[in-house]
RNA sequence: GGGCCGAUAGCUCAGCUGGCAGAGCAGGGGCCUUUUAAGCCCACGGUCCUGGGUUCGAGUCCCAGUCGGCCCA
């Protein structure tokens, strides 16, 4: 709170002048931790059951941590002390401190980072707990943590917290804090971090590049979508933030780096829902001499290694109540075959005005000036994806809709390209990249009129990308795949926001 | 962009047809030397999101706005 403050913050700052006033410093400079809470347990209840312990008391530790919950008795202390690698009970007795630091357990808040050096024991409760000799003030805490309390069930052995922390907002927004007090959101972005490690592990395993391609870039292109703008002051010229990272990458397959990836933020200038945030994580990978059936099998490959990695082997997963299963070869669904199938919706029966038609019976706008791979795209994104649960790779678009596709071998409408598609979104996108530079060359054209008309997503014709791809570029294969909505899909969580740290908000 | 819902103490929330703004937890003062949602007693704590309006009287009703959530486009 602004202002005069809260009268627990008031207390607080209280609490701090009287500390310095007793010459004790309530931001330090350091504290020599020799284990964390989890070790510290799991090496005592290993002494208990070796029966290497005498008189109960087990080994000197000192930890580092949280102070998140205070149980006072009067000459005896109960405390919670929450490191990285979870809680540990904290057993402060007057006898054992001293008057002097026993009472000056006072000047300390729930919030605050102390040090505790101690032995361990077992408390008549059971509970695992250090017999605090002597502690420190590391940091005081100003303001409050909205710490619920924690209670077990004695049935079921689940916490249960009462009260914390539930304000959406409020814990996206001070992330920070959710951070401290949510233990199942450490979980989450933890299991990111080794989700996306998996991701490297995967393919510099196969020889691939990591690489670093420009964010800020004179043109943007690579996906269908608007960017974000800026400027450069120095050469007085507008600068794109990039929207994908693909003819870069590309551009490196034609200087012979023949497998290359980059995992990096892509930024998008469109709206915030539940599976977008304007700035997002991107993986793309290129490999020279594949096709877009070769890449199928390559995600495959790398879905289950990434499962593995959070499952720890089974390749079923449960994705808001419904079950997964990640087990290989996924089904190839031809893209027309599934309007067919799931929209009963057969393209070469029906002519522009027939799929308008269709189009418009579920209320979408613009309809009039859609083109037939537009419309043929919107009863996709309607009919079709919701059907798409389990794993499956749609294959063979039609060509309006991939610009930077090959022609499909045998059909010249349609397009070498497959996007995985699983729980209804899309998780991968993928091609036989065209090499040939007048084919690309006709199809940025293409995109130029569609800009023309209006559609502000088209892409632009990029003329140095054209340049490398006359140098030559070899048949490549390339994928890319959206980080965060598959770390949702790895997660369990129903939304971007809740696997991005720091997720895009209007200012307070 | 549209619809619906929400915003009340530091946190989680209640507050009916308009009538003195509440609870639990946290925080403060007591008691308590193995507790664990510790317990018991006492006192404290409010820009009811913001701005208008209706009314004798608005947290509550009306209008506009801000921020967020869900759904639709």
């Amino acid at each position: 709170m602004s202002g005069r403050g809260s009268q627990v913050i008031r207390t607080r700052h209280q609490k701090l002048e009287e500390l310095r006033r007793l010459g004790i410093e309530p931001f330090a400079y350091e504290y020599d931790v020799t284990a964390h809470a989890a070790e510290a347990r799991a090496a005592f209840e290993a002494a208990e059951a070796a029966g290497e312990l005498v008189d109960g008391k087990g080994q000197d530790v000192r930890l580092g941590g949280r102070l998140v919950s205070f149980r006072t008795h009067g000459k005896v202390t109960f405390a919670d002390l929450q490191d990285a690698s979870g809680r540990i009970q904290l057993y402060f007795r007057r006898n054992d401190l001293g008057e002097k630091a026993y009472d000056r357990l006072d000047l300390l808040d729930i919030g605050d980072w102390i040090g505790v050096a101690g032995h361990l024991f077992r408390t008549r409760m059971g509970e695992v707990t250090v017999h605090v000799t002597s502690y420190e003030l590391l940091a005081k805490s100003l303001r409050p943590l909205p710490l619920g309390k924690e209670e077990v069930d004695p049935e079921t052995g689940e916490r249960i917290v009462h009260g914390g922390f539930a304000d959406i907002e409020q814990r996206y927004r001070q992330r920070y804090a959710d951070l401290a007090v949510n233990p199942h959101v450490r979980e989450v972005f933890i299991k990111r971090t080794r989700i996306v490690r998996a991701m490297r592990e995967f393919l510099d395993a196969r020889g691939y590049l990591e690489v670093e391609t420009p964010i800020l870039q004179p043109l943007y292109g690579g996906a269908s979508a608007r960017p974000f703008i800026t400027h450069h002051n120095a050469l007085d010229m507008p600068l794109y933030l990039r929207i994908a990272d693909e003819l870069y990458l590309k551009r490196l397959i034609v200087g012979g780096l023949e497998r290359v990836y980059e995992i990096g933020k892509d930024f998008r200038n469109e709206g915030i829902d539940r599976t977008h945030n304007p700035e997002f994580t991107m993986l793309e990978f290129y490999e020279a001499f594949a096709d877009y059936r070769r890449m199928m099998t390559v995600v495959e490959d790398l879905m289950v290694h990434l499962v593995r990695t959070v499952t720890g082997g089974p390749l079923e997963i449960t994705y808001q109540g419904i079950t997964l299963n990640f087990q290989p070869p996924y089904p190839r669904l031809p893209y027309l075959d599934a309007l067919k199938e799931y929209g009963n919706i057969d393209v070469n029966a029906m002519d522009d005005a027939a799929l308008r038609d269709a189009v418009k019976s579920f209320g979408a706008e613009d309809v009039e000036s859609m083109s037939r791979p537009k419309l043929m795209d919107e009863l996709f994104k309607e009919l079709v994806e919701p059907h798409l649960q389990q794993p499956v790779f749609i294959i063979d678009f039609p060509l309006e809709l991939s610009p930077l596709a090959k022609p499909k071998r045998g059909a010249p409408d349609l397009v070498e390209r497959f996007e995985l598609m699983v729980a209804g979104r899309e998780i991968a996108n993928a091609f036989s990249e065209l090499n040939d530079p007048i084919d690309q060359r006709q199809r940025f054209e293409a995109q130029v009129r569609l800009r023309e008309q209006g559609d502000e997503e088209a892409q632009t014709l990029d003329e140095d990308y054209i340049r490398a791809l006359e140098y030559g570029m070899p048949p490549t294969g390339g994928v890319g795949i959206g980080v965060d909505r598959l770390v949702m899909l790895l997660t369990d969580q129903p939304s971007i926001r809740d696997v991005i740290l720091f997720p895009t908000m209007r200012p307070e």
